[in-house]
DNA sequence: AAAATGTATTAGTAGGATTAATACAATTTG
DNA sequence: CAAATTGTATTAATCCTACTAATACATTTT
């Protein structure tokens, strides 16, 4: 039992973000290591009294973000320490790109709508890439 | 009558930004020029056939944006010429933005998925601009 | 004062996100 | 191999937010 998780019952959050959020914390500080097994779906859905489904949309999110590796019929391993912290403040520096851009775009009079369009044009350029990655594209 | 404004039924679109795009796009392409007078928000409401406030909506947005002036009794006024023909030079400045910054969010691993949401969020964070109207901020 | 205009408040509606119920698939274990 | 254990997939119910509507109010013009 060495998972400590707490679910605020009149959150904002949903609860399948506020496992995956806790989770990630604990890996950051350390209190969890590469190896160590999460509880069951079953188990800790029990404990926090949810669906096991919103569990295993945690752990979904959580491999996703390539925290932990899971394995069907063995179970969910907090996977290799080096993917964890560097990643979130990759994104946040992101967002904040995102922000500048889109202020950028809108002070030259574009609508949403059109800054959409850019965007999208411009990506698509790069899905054919990431087709390596995108089996487990449930969301 | 100098509006000249069109409705997609199906759009995904929300009306009242339906006619905050059009009436932009007739400001950008000079066919609405500054002291001009937007029809009376009932009088476009009735011939769009959607109710008064959806038009008094895409007003209000259109006059956060500055791009006009509105005085209660009086009507709506086009303001600013600053905004028109937006910048082609601008746009191709944007657009290698975009691209510089999904290449960086591609290196790091992130799917076309995850990065258009990034994108979506933060959009939408920048439209959520119409708290100047009152502090109904009850959530 | 009356008419014309935009504004504010409240309520109803639709669609997406979240959670739940249930069945399925893969792995482990005795 | 068979049963138990684990995660996955599919579908439905629920909840929440954004949008639209109905109505009353405020300001300016005439």
């Amino acid at each position: 039992m060495p998972l400590w998780i707490q679910i605020a019952p009149g959150s904002k959050q949903p609860v399948y973000k506020q496992i995956f959020d806790q989770v990630s914390q604990q890996i950051a500080q350390g209190k969890l290591n590469t190896g160590d097994k999460l509880p069951a779906v079953r188990n800790l859905a029990a404990e926090l009294v949810v669906n096991p489904n919103t569990v295993a949309r945690a752990y979904s999110l959580l491999e996703q973000k390539g925290l932990v590796i899971t394995k069907t019929g063995a179970g969910t391993f907090i996977s290799d320490p080096k993917l964890k912290d560097p990643d979130m403040q990759q994104i946040s520096i992101i967002n904040d790109r995102f922000d500048n851009l889109i202020s950028q775009a809108v002070n030259i009079g574009m609508t949403g709508e059109q800054i959409r369009e850019l965007f999208e044009k411009r990506l698509s350029q790069f899905n054919k890439l990431d087709d390596i990655h995108g089996d487990k594209t449930n969301d």
